[in-house]
DNA sequence: CATAGATCCTGTATGC
DNA sequence: TGCATACAGGATCTAT
């Protein structure tokens, strides 16, 4: 279940172990695993070997390693996205292949290889063009489709609050829209939402000025701290991102919380079906319709 | 064009 | 014990 605190986790752990390495050989172990790459496994081996890795990149879920040749400045991406159980590894060339290795990476020297794992195939990998970003940056093409990220420095947080309150849509289809604002999974979705005491089906027509820009300080919030959490294993040579950040088991307020007491009030926390997905919430703080709490006047008047 | 639902995958958990 | 079903869910494709 990775969503962006365990993509960046990943982003930089594959940053500290596979920067400056130049790709040796590439082997793709399943064709599911590179589907996004039309050309097929030849062409993707072939743009691979002989480029150099110059860093790891992310925007949303995905992540990208920009390749060099001749130290020239790179024109092409390693472009990956996790799925729902897709693994980058770093790991010994000597390890035993895991059972669903899908795509494997060594380099010209005798360091750890690249692996890329991914039991239930969501995931793929694909070597694709960069193109302007529109900022004086660079994306790879399959990329420039989502908006960015809430932590992205240029994130434009007018233009998503002016998004959001357009749309007739429940605030969760909404987050959920990678092209409004991308990183954002059914998880962190549900947190950011119990944090902001807001009920994920209603609309985002519906919500003042003031809570979007709450809830999206939530969204942060919550990613900010898993991240933190995740961060830990930086230095660590295995890259595991099996889902688990280290967040999960301990900071999960709402998600996955069915039956347990909410941390703020008490009441059992609740579980529906949301567009085909399970929804986790609290259904006192986060009641369909604001009931007549405190900033009702104002929030009238904001509308 | 915007929106909503179906679909792809496989391992695990649950029900009968 | 065995079999069937539900569920996890991000992105993409299709239909309205």
């Amino acid at each position: 279940m990775p969503e962006l605190p365990e993509v960046e986790v990943v982003r930089a752990g594959v940053h500290r172990w596979i920067s400056g390495r130049t790709v040796a050989d590439v082997e793709v172990l399943h064709p599911r695993a590179i589907r996004r790459h039309l050309e097929g496994p030849r062409d993707f081996a072939d743009r691979l070997i002989g480029t150099t890795v110059v860093g790891a990149s992310r925007r949303g879920k995905y992540l990208w390693l920009p390749l060099s040749t001749d130290g020239e400045a790179p024109e092409t991406a390693l472009v990956g996205h996790l799925g729902m159980s897709g693994q980058l590894l770093v790991i010994a060339s000597d390890a035993p292949d895991e059972r669903h290795l899908r795509v494997r990476f060594r380099f010209a020297d005798d360091g750890p290889e690249l692996r890329f794992v991914d039991q239930r195939t969501f995931g793929g990998l694909a070597v694709a063009e960069l193109v302007d970003d529109g900022a004086g940056g660079h994306v790879p093409a399959p990329v420039a489709h989502i908006g960015r990220d809430p932590l992205d420095p240029a994130f434009d947080e007018v233009a998503f609050v002016r998004t959001v309150r357009s749309k007739p849509s429940e605030i969760k289809r909404i987050l959920l829209d990678q092209t409004v604002a991308s990183g954002v999974g059914n998880i962190y979705a549900d947190e950011a939402l119990w944090r902001a005491k807001v009920h994920g089906a209603r609309p985002g027509s519906g919500l003042t000025r003031g809570a979007v820009t709450r809830l999206l300080a939530d969204v942060r919030e919550v990613m900010s701290q898993a991240i933190a959490e995740g961060g830990t294993s930086f230095d660590a040579l295995y890259v595991n991102v099996n889902g688990e950040s280290g967040y999960f088991d301990r900071r999960l307020a709402a998600y996955g919380q069915e039956g347990q007491p909410c941390p703020r009030c008490g009441t059992p926390i609740r579980r529906i079906t949301f567009m085909n997905r399970s929804s986790f919430f609290c259904p006192r703080c986060q009641p369909w319709r604001p009931h007549g709490r405190a900033p009702q006047h104002a929030a009238a008047r904001e509308r």
